[in-house]
RNA sequence: CGGGGCGUGGCGCAGCCUGGUAGCGCACCUGCUUUGGGAGCAGGGGGUCGGAGGUUCGAAUCCUCUCGCCCCGACCA
């Protein structure tokens, strides 16, 4: 490609409302821009590098068998009722000229679940594997930083349809063989983690997290152990608790409402308190979660035990119910108590609210001072330990993740087959989604410096930038047009600078680009006979090859390996 | 949905408080010079000041409404 004839707006300044590095990058390399709030266009560079995503994507689920086809974006919005994902706040609803209501898909499974009810009828039909590089359609709340978290992006879906159990544990074990392969092969750092199921229950799912600065998502790690914080658990570090009572003895706390206000007051380590949430569930039963002091309950954890939605109570509720908010405690609540595991596992006396206004009770021991069923509910913490390691937190992006379904599409939409025994059976489903943006947006923010991008050789618009100095029509400029077209006749994907603009122009705009490899070719180059050579990744060291018939082939060497 | 902020040429911004000819840098166009790290000189083009209404002799500036965008939080099947 010639860069004189490519649309690739660079900008020197960063855009004003950017702040991850992946937006700020993303814009000024001239990658992406922006139409409205989450909705972003692939400039060519970009949609170029979005492209050798979606190929690798491509090759490894061709790999474990999957079929690429394409469903629509827009779908009957009655599709979704019978499946109740009608009810989702972020589903995108419209309308067409008829009033017949329509929905932009956030995920396919309704779709494809609807094809195949269609088309298995045999259990000779199956195990299957379907996959698409399609939109999807979110009306999301908040969409941020760039193209990270968007209305509108292309995802990898695919869906696998097995006979049972034993047939979807085969088939997730393909994706994540796949995705393994999908993630080493873009260069990036990753982490398969085990994440939340969500309400919709299903009974296995992780995610695949690239950890930079601007994630969404906290990931916890120890050796052989990781985890999305929503479900990760671990042994905390020991509560500095009172010495036991032999019983609770009431303290007076005068206006402290917070741990840290009830801890100052009586000179304690906020350890050493029990801090009570009260929540009501969708099922409209309070109850009391009770973790210690200073730890925090995991509302993914707390539902998951529940087994039902919940909310935290209002203070209205706690006052009727309870006590005086800020001085409630598990002693006398007359509630179902759920104790943090943290607590119940270990001994000594707590302090807790006494349900009555500016007092505490000290020395608290749970099953003695009152009922409790204890629970995993609270989240982990730096420093926690895993198998006796301690764990870190790290923040990163989510770019796929790989869900056993089960049948939660297969019953509703009606997905049957006749086993071997003659017996209709529902199809037992999973579904694998990957966001080659996030994974573009991921690269970019693990592979920058303060120049701008380094893309990994996979990833690269371009393997090489081929930067011609010297004023138009000089031998110098016609020597960088032969290299050039040898190049591209050896198959190289290069980039040719051939602008008549200045060498700090250029070599700016090749370092914002970040291809793998620069190779200059000036005045200098004819007089001396050598090409300069400068991988993007080590932009301090500079390499010469000749300049002659053999430079073309021994750049290819050379670009073979970069990494 | 709660809180905060911002809309002035393609990009980054000043001007607004205290109403009076719409400005700066970069980019762009023409010519000449320059060509190994974002060049110089000269000339030039481009803006409904997000939109609507109001106050006023006069509004980018003051008032009301509205639309859009960003950030923090909530949410994220």
């Amino acid at each position: 490609m010639k860069m004189s004839q490519l649309l690739l707006p660079t900008e020197r300044e960063a855009p004003a409302d950017a702040q991850a590095l992946s937006h700020v990058l993303g814009v000024r390399a001239g990658l992406i821009r922006q139409l409205g709030a989450g909705l972003w266009t692939w400039l060519p560079a970009g949609w170029r590098v979005h492209s050798k995503v979606s190929a690798v994507i491509r090759e490894e689920m061709n790999a474990i068998g999957g079929q690429e086809l394409l469903m629509p974006l827009i779908q009957p919005r009655d599709l979704w009722q019978r499946t109740g994902r009608d009810q989702i706040d972020e589903l995108f609803s419209l309308s067409d000229r008829k009033s017949a209501e329509l929905v932009l898909a956030m995920t396919h499974e309704e779709a494809v679940t609807f094809h195949v009810s269609q088309f298995v009828r045999s259990y000779r039909d199956l195990p299957l594997i379907l996959y698409q590089l399609q939109l999807k359609g979110r009306d999301e709340p908040r969409p941020r930083a760039g193209v990270l978290r968007t209305r509108e992006f292309i995802m990898k879906d695919s869906y696998s349809f097995d006979c049972d159990e034993a047939g979807l544990d085969v088939s997730y074990a393909k994706h994540v063989e796949a995705y393994d392969r999908i993630f080493d092969r873009c260069g990036l750092e990753w982490y398969r983690v085990e994440s939340d199921v969500g309400v919709m229950g299903g009974s296995g799912a992780h995610e695949y997290m690239a950890p930079c600065p601007a994630g969404e998502n906290e990931v916890a790690l120890a050796p052989g152990y990781a985890a999305n914080v929503e479900v990760a658990s671990a042994d905390p570090t020991a509560a500095k608790t009172e010495p036991r009572l032999d019983a609770p003895l009431e303290v007076e706390t005068p206006s402290a409402k917070t741990i840290n206000e009830v801890s100052g007051q009586l000179e304690v380590d906020p350890s050493a308190l029990l801090k009570a949430f009260p929540v009501v569930t969708d099922a409209g039963e309070t109850v009391l979660a009770v973790v210690r002091g200073d730890h925090r309950v995991n509302e993914f954890k707390l539902r998951a035990v529940l087994g039902d939605l919940f909310r935290p109570a209002t203070d209205d509720e706690i006052e009727a119910q309870i006590g005086p908010p800020g001085f409630i405690g598990p002693v006398g609540c007359g509630l179902r108590v759920l104790l943090d595991k943290a607590v119940a596992e270990q001994q000594g006396g707590w302090i807790v609210g006494a349900n009555r206004t500016d007092l505490h009770l000290r020395g608290v021991e749970p099953g003695r001072d009152f009922d409790f069923e204890a629970a995993d509910i609270r989240s982990v913490e730096e420093g926690d330990l895993v198998n006796g390691n301690p764990i870190r937190l790290e923040t990163a992006i989510e770019v796929g993740n790989i869900f056993k379904l089960g049948t939660r599409y297969s019953e509703p939409l009606g997905a049957k087959f006749l086993d071997q025994d003659g017996l209709e059976q529902s199809i037992v489903m999973g579904s694998y989604g990957i966001g080659p943006a996030r994974i573009v947006a991921a690269a970019i923010e693990q592979n920058a410096d303060e120049m701008g991008i380094v893309w990994p050789k996979a990833l690269a618009p371009w393997s090489i930038e081929l930067v011609a100095l010297g004023k138009p029509d000089s031998p110098e400029r016609s020597a960088a047009a032969n290299l050039y077209e040898e190049l591209r006749e050896l198959g190289v994907e290069v980039l040719f600078d051939d602008r008549d603009a200045g060498p700090g122009e250029k070599f700016t705009d090749a370092e914002l680009l970040g291809c793998p490899l620069r190779v200059t070719l000036g005045k200098r180059s004819l007089e001396s006979g050598e090409l300069e050579l400068q991988a993007r990744r080590e932009s301090t060291e500079l390499e010469t090859i000749a300049l002659d018939a053999s430079s073309a082939p021994a750049l290819v060497e050379i670009l073979s390996e970069l990494t």
